[in-house]
DNA sequence: AACCGGATTGGCAGCGCTGCCAAAAGTCGC
DNA sequence: GCGACTTTTGGCAGCGCTGCCAATCCGGTT
């Protein structure tokens, strides 16, 4: 890789043919193994790919290539703050990558006028899918998503319509599911604590969830704090002095997420309160912290990495589909 | 935004030239609000473009634009599943994202070969930048990014020589206040629990400044507990388990991170061990869920989101840089 | 020796856009 | 109302690559 051109010219395709002596057309077949070469013209190639250092100009190749959509996916996270994300990306990148699909991703800070941007953004560079988080998404979002010509993947959520392909879970039967895990051990004033609701609507399903299953059984809770700002731990132990200030008689909390009931947890330690005996708390998520904890944080695990996994390989199918991923009540030793 | 084009074709600058009325270089100035045009140009072309829905090609636009270089910034991280690197994801999309760059990231796994295909398949992008973490990287990798006419920042770690553009703290120096911190209340026969060093070369570094500190005390590491695997609550909580069954006089322990740390405060809380008393525990990150345990966690913090937000910024810059943001020791009450 | 079918090859248009240039349309003062 | 400007505009080459097509090569047949 002896740098012999002239500064701020790249080496291109035509470089290489001249260097090797043969077409460029035979080049690219080359070097994307398509088509038919002989075996003299693949190694002639293949050594001046590696003397003149070439590498591809994708957006060249991409432009060219009939559909015109290039190997990139674009992504659209609500947040990176939250560990459920970064770990959907995980499952993502994992996938994706043995396929030799780059990862293109924005962030929306859960607001979906900036979903939006993002999507109109990916779109510019014609990404083969699209993949965004939940099913709630602006009117345009959708439109431009559709126009785009693009696979478009909803991750996490599965409780509506989606516009083509949907891989997740059930946020509501999450909800339902812990309440009646609450309700079968016995607690019976029972506490919702959580982060913005507006903002995050899929918290917002698992606590209707909540709440319905808890109206089966001819309750409803027993107070309720929403903390503004994100979920963390510091917000759990915050929103938990005030709520027990306000309800000192409460004998179980759900919680929006396991940071949230990681700081409820930090404050039961710190006032002495037993748990579960005294306060009974659960979670959602899954995190492994959670099961590093003295007692075991009683949960639902989400299978995140998973997810991401089946979004990727759904990129190569067609048409909508539903995936259902489920998800795994964790007893733990706090509810 | 009516769909009556034949479907499977595109809108094209071109199209919205002809729906406008105008040639197609007005539409591309227009556009990007670059050279100058009438307020009727500027009207009639926005008009079309909602009308048509058109979204801008910017494989084209970044092709036929010179420099040829894309709007694009090629990120490559270790891993997802440490806190520190979506914190740091943060900051630089938050900060690229305002300045209308997209990100398109890769996930190394702390291998150096898998960075090196990385670094190419995203050059292969014509990103305008490279951003990659830590110093230590293979031959290939520096060759391709110095042949990449790209602009190249490394972040988090300043102990060596960069490519290009530097942005961190020093390890070394985050290890050896740390180590002096520890002495300098008392504590003396003090171990280290950590993951891979091999691995995470960083870790290895920290440690390092550790160890030169303690020498300069006439100590030495009092036993140390290498496990395999990421770092994780749950690694810490039985790392910390052995260490305690091979040298059970120890009088403070060094984690790797707090997330180890954490774990391994958890370990005491089990085992009934007075923290700092019978055992004093000291992190690295500066982790929110430090902050918020009963006894918030003696660490040190470090500039994640800066770093992020620093690195997005010497985007623009030129020539070597290196911006040491240096770290904050938090003093807590676990050591 | 002429012929044939398949493997291999090179030339070239064109993907959608931008940069450059020259032409056209305004603007102003006298 | 006319020249000397400045502003605005459209045409077109070309960015680096791929897809298509026609040309060439090769080995075996007749």
């Amino acid at each position: 890789m002896d740098a012999f051109q002239p500064p701020g010219r790249l080496v291109t395709l035509t470089d290489v043919a001249r260097a090797a002596g043969v077409g460029e057309s035979t080049v690219s077949r080359v070097l994307r193994n398509h088509g038919s070469y002989s075996k003299r013209a693949g190694e002639r190639v293949a050594e001046a790919v590696a003397r003149l250092g070439y590498v591809p100009n994708r957006l060249a190749g991409s432009l060219a290539g009939q559909g015109a959509s290039a190997q990139l996916a674009g992504i659209v996270i609500p947040s990176l703050a939250n560990v459920v994300f970064p770990d959907l990306l995980r499952g993502l990148t994992t996938a994706l990558d043995a396929e030799g699909v780059q990862c293109v991703i924005g962030v929306s800070d859960y607001d979906p006028d900036r979903e939006e941007a993002l999507v109109a953004a990916l779109l510019s560079w014609r990404p083969a899918a699209l993949l965004l988080t939940g099913l709630e998404h602006n009117p345009g979002t959708i439109a431009l998503a559709r126009a785009g010509g693009v696979r478009v993947v909803e991750m996490i959520d599965t409780d509506g319509a989606g516009i083509d392909a949907v891989v997740g879970f059930s946020n509501r039967a999450v909800g339902a599911a812990s309440a009646r895990h609450l309700l079968a051990r016995g607690y019976r004033r029972i506490a919702y604590l959580g982060h913005d609701l507006q903002v995050d609507l899929r918290a917002a399903k698992r606590l209707a969830g909540f709440e319905s299953a808890l109206a089966e059984a001819g309750l409803a809770l027993h107070g309720r704090e929403i903390r503004s700002g994100p979920s963390s731990p510091a917000s759990g132990r915050a929103g938990l002095e005030a709520l027990l200030a306000r309800h000192p008689d409460l004998d179980a909390v759900y919680f929006s997420n396991d940071d949230m009931a990681l700081g409820g947890y930090f404050a039961c330690l710190s006032a002495g309160l037993a748990v579960p005996g005294r306060l009974a708390l659960f979670g959602f998520n899954g995190l492994d912290i959670a099961a590093a904890m003295p007692q075991p944080l009683s949960t639902v695990r989400t299978p995140r990495l998973e997810i991401g996994r089946q979004a990727a390989a759904c990129l190569s199918g067609e048409g909508p589909t539903t995936i259902d991923l489920g998800f795994e009540l964790i007893e733990g030793a706090t509810a």
